[in-house]
DNA sequence: CTTTAATAACTGACCAGTCAGTTATCAAGT
DNA sequence: ACTTGATAACTGACTGGTCAGTTATTAAAG
């Protein structure tokens, strides 16, 4: 037999600048499908288009890989919206409406929303991480809620209760939607409207909220 | 130097009957831990107070005893509520009252509570089990609340609404709880009290769902 | 003494990490 | 332009350690 035909294939070329971020694209996928430990280095390599050795040319091992990972998307969206939403001075209906419109977005679509997913698969091996996120993330938004929330309460719009314990009611449904895309959607669940779900969330929420003297 | 102690080792006993629960115990703990992979068999073993080879006697392989734990606490208190509630002509709220009250005893103290933390990790490599779960304890769940819910709009305690959504509304804070105690709480974040967490939750929600014309 | 639960030493597969060699790219020299 | 030599990005075969699963052996129990 002859060979059947020669590879031509410009085999690879130079990219300094992209691989890295390639790389951690990659990472989020395999990890988020198999887990840090059942994660080979060599799938991350071939779906960034490199071969592992790659990899450690940037990257001083699996575990720094990960880490790295973790920490690239902290700061994104949620973050910089805490700023701004500090003085805020609309009201919380509208706060939220906004702020649900575009988690529910991102939920539906995104590509972050598997990193939840991995904290909470990993948090047991790497416990620093968990820390960190929960600082870094989750301490921030509910912080942000809690700060809403207390205004709403000082200004009447919303009854007397514990502002910290209804910011995580605020987002358990976030929680709830983000596990269901990741984990119980592709078992072909019945089709689910994020979207729908966090604008009922909001509608029973706030009216579940509302004043015993009611504004007409 | 002599040797230090010569380990007496009471060296072990025959204890067929009790061995695979005790295996599927200590399994529990540690696939909880470090998650499907990065758990050793000798660490199971270990815990179990066995060797490796004893756990091969009882589960021909590592998936099977991951997969008999997630197949065994099906069917306890959760499923069987199903079958009660289903002929339950109390009111939505006294219902919902005794349900979350035996959740949130379950979730601050029980054992159980890291097994949705394996199913959400796991559910990539083992998507046939998500499917299991999802179809044996998910749906019988939610449709179970769906039921309970529909019913009290047509009796008129609760506003038009679409049931299957409010069913996760109702369960979101639940699973939100979870996630809290087994991911969250570990990196010694501040107090968190579930049970009133959850108390709160449907105080809110029941207020969220009255119907427009409430009773006096 | 026979049966069998349990052990502990062993094997083989798998994979993170390494490194000697290959190839794209660029710049200096003609 | 058009070599050619230097550099560094990239490759892929290899290694050393780890761990799931096996098996020869030991000892509890009747």
């Amino acid at each position: 037999m002859s060979v059947p035909h020669e590879k031509p294939a410009r085999s690879w070329s130079r990219r300094k600048q992209a691989r890295p971020g390639e790389i951690l694209d990659a990472a989020l996928t395999v990890f988020a499908e198999k887990g840090f430990a059942a994660a080979r280095m060599e799938d991350i390599a071939a779906r960034a288009g490199v071969t592992k050795g790659t990899i450690y040319l940037y990257f001083p091992s699996k575990e720094e890989v990960f880490k790295s990972l973790a920490r690239k998307h902290v700061g994104d969206t949620l973050v910089n919206a805490a700023e701004q939403a500090r003085q805020y001075e609309g009201s919380v209906r509208e706060f939220l409406t906004i702020l649900l419109t575009v988690v529910g977005n991102k939920i539906q679509h995104g590509e972050v929303a598997v990193l939840p997913k991995i904290i909470i698969a990993e948090s047991g091996n790497f416990p620093e991480l968990a820390r960190f996120w929960r600082t870094e993330v989750i301490d921030k938004a509910l912080g942000m809620l809690t700060g809403v929330i207390a205004k709403g309460i000082e200004r009447g719009e919303v009854r007397q209760v514990p502002a910290e314990y209804v910011a995580r009611l605020c987002v358990a449904p976030v929680v709830m939607s983000i596990i269901w895309r990741t984990v119980i959607a592709p078992t072909d669940a019945v089709p689910f409207d994020y979207q729908k779900f966090l604008s009922l969330h909001l509608d029973v929420l706030l009216k579940g909220l509302e004043p015993e003297g009611r504004k007409p």
